[in-house]
DNA sequence: GTTTTATTTAGGGAAATTCCCTATTTTCTA
DNA sequence: TAGAAAATAGGGAATTTCCCTAAATAAAAC
């Protein structure tokens, strides 16, 4: 029996090459894709895969809340969390919310097969390239009070990365399928918790908290 | 006759502790000291000083405007940027915008007191941390098309520096003396122009164009 | 040297959004 | 299991946005 795996990347061309590569393995199977963490949350309570590689960068829902809410309701399924940086915050954030593995983008297609193994078989896996020792070390440094994680709710940090991606309360509103005025309420309870009076400021925290990009 | 300086930098420390060592240099005098770009470029106008130091991420008016605005009015008075980050981006633009120098935050005191008697004798000066040769390649790279400065009018990038700060139309229409229906139109226009459609991204813009900074 | 284009200024006015209030249900947690 | 925190949402005044027009400079092109 092969390993089913969903892929979780905005990216098109890559999600292909590595849809591509994955054929030549005849134990593993990518069973699904996805292009935002929203969607892969849905495709995953679908399908239920054995793990789930995921981007970390993603529209609309960020492969960090997916993993969140993928491992919450799915203990079982593994994530792996594929990301362009080696940022400190990124790499701890992610194996917080319960990933089994990190790469960088960078990486050979051999080492994350490598991964995939590896973590199917109940261990953890580190990229080559961030260093196998760091990761005890990270997990083990206290959440610095006032991150994002620990202040805001989950509902609120989804609401905020959308309002950092430019939506307007009717468009998060629609696609949660709440009232804007819930979605209003959200925003000012999170300005009230952070001290913060304006979307400007709002989206800088989001971008220092990794939930979004600085590409507008 | 003394070398006359206006400092500007957002940060007391490190004003004060520069005032000080300038103190020992007997050939340089600190004539006047300014928190943000605004008003470096008022007490530059009435004190006409030989030289500014100037941070470049400062509130109100970066530091990359303010010198465009004092070396355009005042060609003779010379602007050395002073930056925290040897990013790219920063050195160019300080360049163009008509610095004579750029170093490093983390210097040492000799090597600033070194840039500013190098400046004065016309020339221009370089951070050791940065590598001299790499200023004449930098400045003769072409102007990224769609690039703030190219795109943006002078006030345009003044208003959309105050917007990406969290500042309201109004507070911006005040600051700068003029009607929040002003300030709304000049964001329209840039809004327009960049094909941006939000504050939110209209803010990302800015962090990416280095006009503020991603701390809230 | 004059036409043209860009910039800066700003008002009118409908539509949309924000802000602050209250209030109910649900979900944790001590 | 009582109490706190979270998620939901409506009311309504105040504010802001968005799109229109338009004039006075200033700069560039021809």
């Amino acid at each position: 029996m092969s390993i089913r795996i969903v892929l979780a990347d905005d990216h098109t061309i890559l999600r292909q090459s590595l849809v591509k590569s994955f054929k030549e393995e005849k134990d593993i199977e990518i069973v699904g894709e996805a292009k935002d963490g929203r969607h892969t949350a849905e495709l995953v309570k679908q399908l239920q895969p054995d793990l789930v590689i995921m981007d970390i960068q993603m529209p609309d829902l960020n492969g960090l809340e997916a993993t969140r809410r993928i491992v919450k309701e799915f203990p079982q399924i593994k994530v792996i969390g594929l990301s362009m940086h080696s940022n400190d915050k990124y790499i701890r954030e992610m194996f917080r919310a319960g990933a089994s593995g990190y790469m960088l983008k960078n990486c050979s297609f051999e080492e994350l097969v490598k991964a995939v193994r590896t973590i199917m078989k109940g261990k953890i896996f580190i990229g080559a390239s961030i260093g196998d020792l760091v990761i005890s070390k990270y997990i083990n440094i206290p959440e610095k009070e006032g991150s994002a994680f620990s202040v805001l709710s989950e509902r609120e940090r989804e609401i905020l990365q959308l309002l950092a991606e430019g939506r307007t309360t009717k468009i998060i509103a629609r696609l949660l399928h709440i009232s804007p005025k819930t979605v209003e309420g959200h925003r000012l309870k999170m300005m009230d918790k952070l001290n913060i009076d304006s979307i400007a400021n709002l989206t800088k925290y989001a971008i220092q908290e990794g939930m979004t990009t600085p590409e507008p």
